[in-house]
RNA sequence: GCCGAUGUAGCUCAGCUGGCUAGAGCAGCUGAUUUGUAAUCAGCAGGUCGUGGGUUCGAGUCCCUCCAUCGGCUCCA
């Protein structure tokens, strides 16, 4: 006797071992069709696995992560079968399911993998699927699987097999194809009805830059034509919120050749809305005991050995400067908190005194490769929203949490509610890496972790993530194409106050030495701006928009009431724009809507008569004539109500 | 930095396998029109086809270098 326990507690009693697909015929004919994969009391098994124990069975569908997982997973195989098919002599490595699809990397020797070969690979591929060939996983000693694969002269399988223990050592069969593999397929091919091979990138075998570099194919599959095609439908709307098409459009920032790559251009409009999101933040931090503290954009050298960023990335980062003096030398400012601490030890301080908390818009350099720039998420030269809380270590924990408060209103003031908290630790693999003692980064990892939890954040640990002074909380949120950007961070350090010798005098008239928060609850300017740009695909929220109204003349006739009604808004601080182009009104209000202005008001001969303006929403159109007074009371209502305020 | 792709007017794009003075729409300028809720009409002007080299009788088109951009990898203080 076979006792199933299903989620929801029920348990169904069968006389024989059965497999999967039969317990789910078992429940229901339409869940037979749809299972995709199963977990057995935690392991994910295929949907064709045979049960010969009782045990807790939950059964995966395309309504699943679990069941979307097997159904790329199974597509990755599928790919691979396709590629060798195409290409005999490429060489198979890994192919996982990924967020949204599946990737293969694969070693195609002298060929020349591109992205114009992917349609054939589509082709070959989708006459594969339909033949309905089954997966069948099968065990394999380990001596067994090595000598396949040295027999098909592919190391790189060989290294995987090398790092597995025997006895664990599973490969999926399907058609005349086999893989190495750990399990979780479909029944068959035939469920994969739709593919979609997006790009071809070269990837790192095992993630290291030292090694071979593969070729990777990434693709997408779905049950079924209509969601592929509502898909690519998806990817293309993403494009259009993309923030360097947008910040093109709105005339946020441009980049020149001229003054060099990754450093962005603030344009009269962009410089404003910059200059909105760091009043907003100065207002917030104001109320919350922070002081702003200005420094240079260079530092010498010696700064920079004492914090130990000389170290880490002297090599790789804008060179020295030179000055007319023999052995004079500058760096390029690449972070703000050398120069912080060297605020802080401009006198002494007093436990009384602390926590000092000094914060700063601080443009710093620092020279990424250029194959990572990224239009304004990832640049050169870029505005960090800095602070250096310096405390003593019995305040570190309320203090971190004060930080958390902040960071979380920045976030929500901005309708960021999509975010991961990240808490970033070491690699503990990597000891090299990082600077300062053990006993220090427990610390600093057990204080972050802790305000973490009694914030009731839901976070995630990610190892080898941390700075090389610190660990970090990092507020990650993702742009329009689903890619992960940090904005916020948060970060605990013992390592600074001591490269820089800070001290305190305690209540026992003792030195003592303070902790460090650096934090940052936009990450920079550049990159928030992209992120919110992509967020709300230029419309932005009413008290942040460059342009709130733009007024527009019926005719010629108008021009001066519009001047006068633009007057008006001006006076009670509403940012406001005159169109008295000699246009027709269709056209004024077709380009006003696509400079996604939120109000339009159109003037004319009654408007000028009564005093009274026709207002146009930039979603709702058109919503009839009130007074200048009446839109000036409810447009200044409405402002206030789009942004909250900071309380402590 | 690495793999792959792309680069034609301010913007979006056309230009077949190399062949007569490189095209269009939008934007711009000039003029007409004086307009009522998503594009009024006409005319004009605008490009050393990313850069530098090469192949050829002839290069936007083919080859190489470099630069920039895009998708990834690596990196991200």
């Amino acid at each position: 006797m076979i006792a199933i326990t299903l989620p929801d507690g029920s348990v169904r009693e069968f006389e024989n071992e059965l497999t999967v697909l039969d317990v789910a015929k078992d429940i229901s004919e339409g869940l037979a069709r749809n299972v995709l994969s199963a977990r057995f009391n935690n392991t994910i098994i295929e949907a064709s696995a045979v049960i010969t124990s009782s045990g807790e069975l939950k059964l995966y569908t395309w309504n699943d992560d679990e069941g979307k997982a097997a159904f790329w997973h199974s597509s990755a195989h599928v790919l691979a079968q396709s590629i060798l098919a195409l290409y005999p002599k490429a060489k198979l490595t890994i192919g996982p399911a990924i967020e949204n699809g599946f990737y293969y990397d694969v070693d195609f020797g002298d060929v020349a993998f591109s992205e114009n070969d992917l349609q054939k690979l589509e082709q070959q591929f989708l006459t594969f699927a339909r033949q309905k060939f089954e997966f069948k996983m099968r065990d394999s000693s380990k001596a067994d699987a090595l000598a396949f694969y040295k027999n098909e002269n592919n190391p790189f399988k060989v290294e995987l097999i090398e790092n597995l223990e025997d006895g664990t050592i599973t490969f999926c069969d399907h058609s005349d194809f086999t893989d190495l593999c750990r399990g979780g397929h479909l029944p068959n091919t035939g469920f994969i009805k739709a593919i979609k091979l997006l790009s071809v990138a070269g990837a790192y075998w095992r993630g290291d830059e030292k090694k071979p570099q593969l070729t990777r194919i990434y693709g997408i599959s779905f049950p079924k034509q209509k969601e592929l095609t509502a898909y690519l439908e998806l990817l293309e709307e993403a494009k259009k919120r993309d923030h360097r098409k947008l910040g093109k459009e709105l005339d946020l920032f441009t980049f020149s050749k001229k003054v060099g790559q990754g450093l962005p251009l603030w344009l009269p409009k962009g410089a404003a809305l910059r200059e909105r999101l760091e009043n907003f933040l100065k207002a917030a931090q104001k109320k919350a005991g922070y002081e702003q503290v200005i420094s240079p954009h260079i530092g010498s050298k010696e700064l920079y050995m004492t914090s130990g960023h000389y170290e880490k990335y002297g090599a790789d980062s804008f060179q020295p400067i030179e000055t007319p003096h023999e052995g004079e030398t500058f760096l390029l400012k690449p972070m703000n908190c050398p120069h912080h601490c060297e605020i802080y030890n401009a006198r002494q301080w007093s436990y009384k005194d602390l926590p000092k908390r000094y914060a700063e818009f601080g443009t710093v350099y620092r020279y990424e490769q250029s194959g990572e720039l990224h239009g304004l998420t990832r640049v050169r030269g870029f505005t960090q929203d800095d602070a250096h809380i310096f405390c003593m270590p019995s305040q570190l924990d309320e203090e971190f949490k004060k930080v958390i408060d902040l960071v979380l209103y920045v976030f929500s003031s901005l309708g960021f509610e999509n975010f991961t908290a990240q808490v970033s630790l070491r690699d503990p693999e990597k000891a090299e890496k990082y600077i300062g003692s053990d006993t220090n980064w427990e610390l600093a990892e057990s204080a972050i972790i802790n305000a973490a939890n009694e914030k009731n954040l839901n976070y995630v640990i990610e190892y080898g993530e941390a700075a090389f002074y610190g660990p970090k909380l990092d507020f990650m949120v993702k742009d329009a194409l689903g890619r992960k950007w940090q904005l916020g961070t948060i970060q605990v350090d013992y390592n600074l106050p001591e490269r820089f010798e800070l001290t305190y005098k305690g209540s026992d008239n003792e030195l003592h030495r303070p902790v460090m928060i650096h934090r940052a609850p936009f990450g920079s300017l550049e990159r928030f701006v992209a992120i919110l740009l992509e967020h709300t695909g230029g419309n932005f929220p009413l008290w942040l928009t460059p342009e709130q109204v733009i007024i527009l003349s019926v005719s010629e006739k108008y021009e001066k009431y519009a001047e006068k009604v633009s007057n008006e808004l001006e006076n009670h601080e509403i940012r406001a724009l005159v169109d008295n182009r000699n246009e027709t009104i269709g056209k004024k209000i077709r380009d006003a809507q696509l400079s996604k202005f939120p109000y339009m008001l159109i003037v004319g001969e009654k408007e000028a008569a009564d005093g009274t303006v026709s207002v146009r929403e930039r979603k709702q159109g058109d919503i009839g004539s009130i007074s200048i007074a009446t839109f000036i009371d409810n447009i200044k209502i409405e402002i206030d109500k789009t942004v909250s305020k900071f309380e402590v």
